[in-house]
DNA sequence: TGTGATTATATCGTGTACGATGTAAAATTC
DNA sequence: GAATTTTACATCGTACACGATATAATCACA
């Protein structure tokens, strides 16, 4: 049994090692997408529009969690960058729809080799590909669960 | 076997519900504590000040991956709400040893129920206990590597 | 049909993250 | 022991995150 000052040692904590390799994860992106000129969240945001282009900000706020007041600035900014176009939806003006540009759907085939490079550094002695798997699946099933907790709580 | 395409699909990435359950995790402690009047980033460099008091900024860097250039605004903060003093080491000028204040030493007991009332979160129909067990495994065993690599690089 | 509630996005302020660079002290080398 | 290198922090600029709030368009319904 722990005690209470034991349970806030930072090596008992579940938190730290997530948010340590989430950012560790984030900077082994980095050098790849510097040469596509993108940042980390802006190729979450190309993987949206890749799999289906032509959606409102609010489609893409649903499937990266991310809230419109983190969205409109990083869109801004990819709007500037000319690889996505903003515009308000005619049908109902509140929305906005986000459209890839040529240059945003051609950035494409230039990402394609990123994945494979990446799951490359997650390879080592100490990890197991299937470790590696369970690890999705566990956070995948967090995530749901959390995403189902925050719809319960606005309804 | 997955296609380059396919590979681009947001649900086929691991650094995605890495990202997302990071960010969500740190907002279950939002509520807690905003209690302490402290940020997430406060929290962790407090759970390292309770465990050993009066170290150097460089030391709070190892233990955190966090480098001087997120630190010493997160601590001038922390200064500023008189959670720790930041005072140039006599024997090393290069050096600033963080120390705890009184203020800082008594939210230690006020923190103490913070880490299970999450792990109560944690539990759910569909995350089994042990899954979070060998979650917390993993993660610790990508951040020992991640952590290796980067020191080799170093060298 | 008007009017209050809801929805979709935007704005604002604060606090991280982090690459690049600066600076002063200490260590190393010649 | 002076010059060079390294170390320990700090500063700067950019880009997220996110709570709180604003605003305009649409919806609901009395």
């Amino acid at each position: 049994m722990k005690t209470s000052q034991e349970s806030l040692w930072l090596e008992n904590q579940l938190c730290f090692p997530l948010y340590a390799v989430s950012r560790m994860v984030t900077k082994l992106y980095t050098p790849f997408l510097e040469k596509l000129d993108i940042t980390y969240p802006q190729y979450l945001v190309l993987l949206v529009l890749w799999k289906e282009d032509q959606i409102t900000v609010s489609d893409i706020s649903e499937q990266l969690y991310l809230e419109s007041n983190t969205l409109t600035p990083l869109l801004k900014r990819m709007e500037k960058k000319e690889l996505i176009c903003r515009e308000r939806s005619k049908e109902d003006e509140r929305k906005v729809v986000i459209a890839l540009t040529r240059k945003g759907q051609e950035l494409q085939k230039e990402a394609e080799c990123v994945p494979t490079s990446i799951i490359e550094q997650f390879k080592s002695d100490d990890v197991k590909a299937n470790e590696v798997v369970e690890l999705k699946l566990t956070l995948n099933k967090l995530l749901n669960m959390f995403d189902r907790k925050l719809s319960e709580k606005t309804v």
